[in-house]
DNA sequence: TCTTGACCTAGAGTTGGCTCTAGATTATAT
DNA sequence: ATATAATCTAGAGCCAACTCTAGGTCAAGA
């Protein structure tokens, strides 16, 4: 497969692809005549990533992630590990968006009262 | 009041204060000396702009917001649609996260599960 | 007098995750 | 032979909201 084939079946852009072979998430895909050619291998990877990514890790913990999977099972608290940390990460801004809504909903019945007042 | 008193009231930094000057989010400071001179409304000014602020608004839409509030009652309605709009944004943020942490628990547990095999 | 500390400016750098640009190469269709 | 479309590279640009840098001014205290 080409790199558009993937780009429309993984549904991310080209430049997506090869900015995250740049960054090392995935490794180097094997060239014919100077144009990528990923195997099914290859694509399986970045399905692996996509999941992950799913639960909102950073690329950088992403690359993490994958390092400890290639590593085996002796690393699974090392991978529970950055989930556990994304999940905090993830409940604090939920948190913190909910107190802002709050407000926000505070805010905008003020200004719906006034125009009443009016 | 000197720059250094408002930004250690106001904790928020010198630069900061500077970089909503620049941005037109306040009006210029009164300069003596060369120095900014925070008069108190310059500084209830900057209050109401973190009280906005803190609803989550973008510096762009704290702008808009500001100018229609100049304006006085009659734009209560456009002051409105801006918090509405930015009630929107917020309500599918939290529910976006919310989808990623129930995903994350889900990971979460089966790597727990997997330990517990092993 | 000299040093310290707070302030000044314009403009560059930071962050993450892309996205775009310019110029080159290659394969395919006419 | 040539036009088109897809690919390639290195590196710049984008976004927001700051944050930092370099080099300069200024007033007060020892």
């Amino acid at each position: 497969m080409n790199i558009g084939e993937v780009a429309k079946e993984l549904n991310l852009s080209i430049d997506t692809l090869r900015y995250y072979e740049k960054m090392g998430l995935i490794k180097e895909i094997n060239k014919v005549n100077g144009k990528r050619e990923y195997s099914e291998e290859n694509i399986k990877d970045l399905r692996f990533i996509l999941c992950i990514k799913s639960a909102g890790l950073s690329l950088k913990d992403i690359k993490k992630f994958l390092k400890y999977y290639e590593q085996g099972d002796d690393t699974l608290d090392l991978r529970i590990n950055i989930l556990e940390k994304q999940r905090t990460i993830l409940e604090s801004e939920i948190k913190e968006k909910q107190e802002i809504l709050n407000y926000l909903n505070y805010k905008i019945d003020l200004y719906e009262k006034r125009k009443g007042d009016k």
